[in-house]
DNA sequence: CGCTTTCTGTTAACGTGTTAAGTTATTATC
DNA sequence: GATAATAACTTAACACGTTAACAGAAAGCG
């Protein structure tokens, strides 16, 4: 084995610790969701349309922290279950606008109080201030600018 | 739209905030793995091989936060490029025991200085002090136990 | 001992993550 | 205003995430 005076553990490694705790709070969440028949994706982007209404696909895959050929794909099932439907931009005709459906809405309806059980059971088990602790920490966390690999100086 | 009184927005979603902190790390992390030619899982598996040494797969996925079929892919690369070699358990025929290979060593070491700076970087540009607190409240989290569907009483 | 249950790992199938390349449309430049 | 950048997706290819089904081995139990 390696010298590891020097390394950070891994249980001590941020990633780590991020995915964990991501898979600690997305676990009941999936299981809400695959009663209903779509993905953790599918849901974000459908509470996206819903909360901002319609968007184009780079605006959706920005808010929904997925990339564009996920969303490409996922935008395509979504179309074919009748959530969402798509419309070209009025003047960019290289862009689209994409709106949730009446059924989209509906979904969300039914889904909803059961989404927020789980976060409230996650505020009350973990505590409310230590909650809004962490999303303060992680919300600054992702301010940061990634290290200079040359600072761009375009 | 619907009403979103008591929706929680999504940028106020612990899963979204939880994802983009990731991303925000792991960005940099990536780079370095994709010019060695190995994925960040891959990096993950070799790390905690080194770490702890040889090791069943199902002890492997725990540390490095992956399901068994992901690893069983995993390893069946990381042994097609020399970097881990398994070997039979020697009393449990189920059981496999997986090593880091010298050359998967060497490839830590090559590496291990620059993920090093990386957490550096992470450390400095965020703050020593409120990334451990960041840490200690994410292991926390990790402790909770997941929202009763019916307490387990065996 | 024979049988069921549990454990360990693999395979399969489908959806997503990630990077690179390709298309069509818009904008910038000379 | 033709041409070279840019921008907004899309497609393709490969790796991983997730669930379910499966095969072999060990443990529990009658």
């Amino acid at each position: 084995m390696t010298d590891h005076l020097t390394a950070p553990l891994t249980n001590r490694s941020l990633p780590i610790a991020l995915l964990r705790a991501r898979e600690k709070v997305m676990g009941p969440i999936r299981a809400m969701l695959s009663d209903v028949g779509v993905t953790e994706q599918q849901w974000r982007v459908l509470r996206v349309l819903d909360e901002r209404g319609p968007l184009d696909p780079t605006e959706i895959a920005d808010r929904s922290v997925l990339l564009l050929p996920s969303l490409t794909r996922i935008l395509q099932t979504l179309v074919a279950k009748g959530l969402v439907s798509r419309a070209p931009h009025p003047t960019d005709r290289r862009k689209q606008v994409v709106s949730i459906t009446a059924n989209g809405q509906q979904l969300i309806a039914d889904n909803l109080q059961q989404s927020q059980e789980l976060t409230a059971w996650l505020r009350e088990s973990f505590g409310s201030q230590k909650l809004d602790q962490l999303l303060d920490l992680l919300n600054e966390l992702d301010q940061l600018d990634p290290p200079n690999k040359s600072t761009p100086q375009k």
